[in-house]
DNA sequence: ACGACACATAAGCACATACTTATGCGATTC
DNA sequence: GAATCGCATAAGTATGTGCTTATGTGTCGT
């Protein structure tokens, strides 16, 4: 289930951190270990995590891999939010933010 | 942290078919269980689970405790997606149709 | 008042998960 | 072509998590 990837992927503080990272900007793995405290095998594993539940993307350049956000797994984070929609609370302030944004 | 407690709760598959089924309709804890092969404690320890998260709140009835689902919860996903936009594909299918939607 | 009911909590156990160290695999450098 | 580098994978271990079986707490019916 690709739903169940991804809450499973964002449960974990440390890969929310590396998504973060990569949202300001794509990198590779051994960029974003910096001021992280973690080890070059944790990583590695916490990146197939992100890369298959579709919320980050690899690009092999040489021996390097630049990661980077992938917009399908945000999208379908949208998707599953978008089923509650009738719950969305009309005037809370987040909402209003959200809202102003997506109308571009 | 918020937001932790909210991707942890939703990490499980059994508690968000119960946050769906809530979705569609609040009741309280044994008409949640109909249908769903999941003991008693266990039922109220997912609801545990989800009510810190603030994805469901309750409502007490006599020695009934309704649930519903709460809006705050999904209004911290909505904040939570926003930061991202960047990253949002402009054409996707899934994403046209989260906007139609918000557009009411 | 007593039992039945709806639900919460406690304690224990099986399994998942995030880490570690060790090793493998290409690509680069010398 | 040998060593090094960037990263992935394997195997083992400690902790977290979701379940179970009691048991507790408050409410209702009789």
């Amino acid at each position: 289930m690709m739903e169940h990837d991804i809450f499973r992927a964002l449960a974990d503080p440390t890969r929310r951190t590396i998504f973060e990272k990569l949202a300001a900007g794509s990198m590779n793995a051994s960029a974003l270990r910096q001021g992280m405290d973690i080890s070059q095998p944790a990583m590695s594993q916490h990146l197939a995590v992100l890369r298959a539940a579709r919320l980050v993307r690899e690009q092999k350049e040489g021996r390097f891999v630049n990661y980077e956000v992938d917009p399908d797994g945000l999208a379908l984070i949208a998707q599953w939010l978008a089923k509650y929609r009738a719950y969305w609370p009309a005037r809370i302030d987040a909402l209003k933010l959200l809202l102003k944004d997506m109308d571009q």
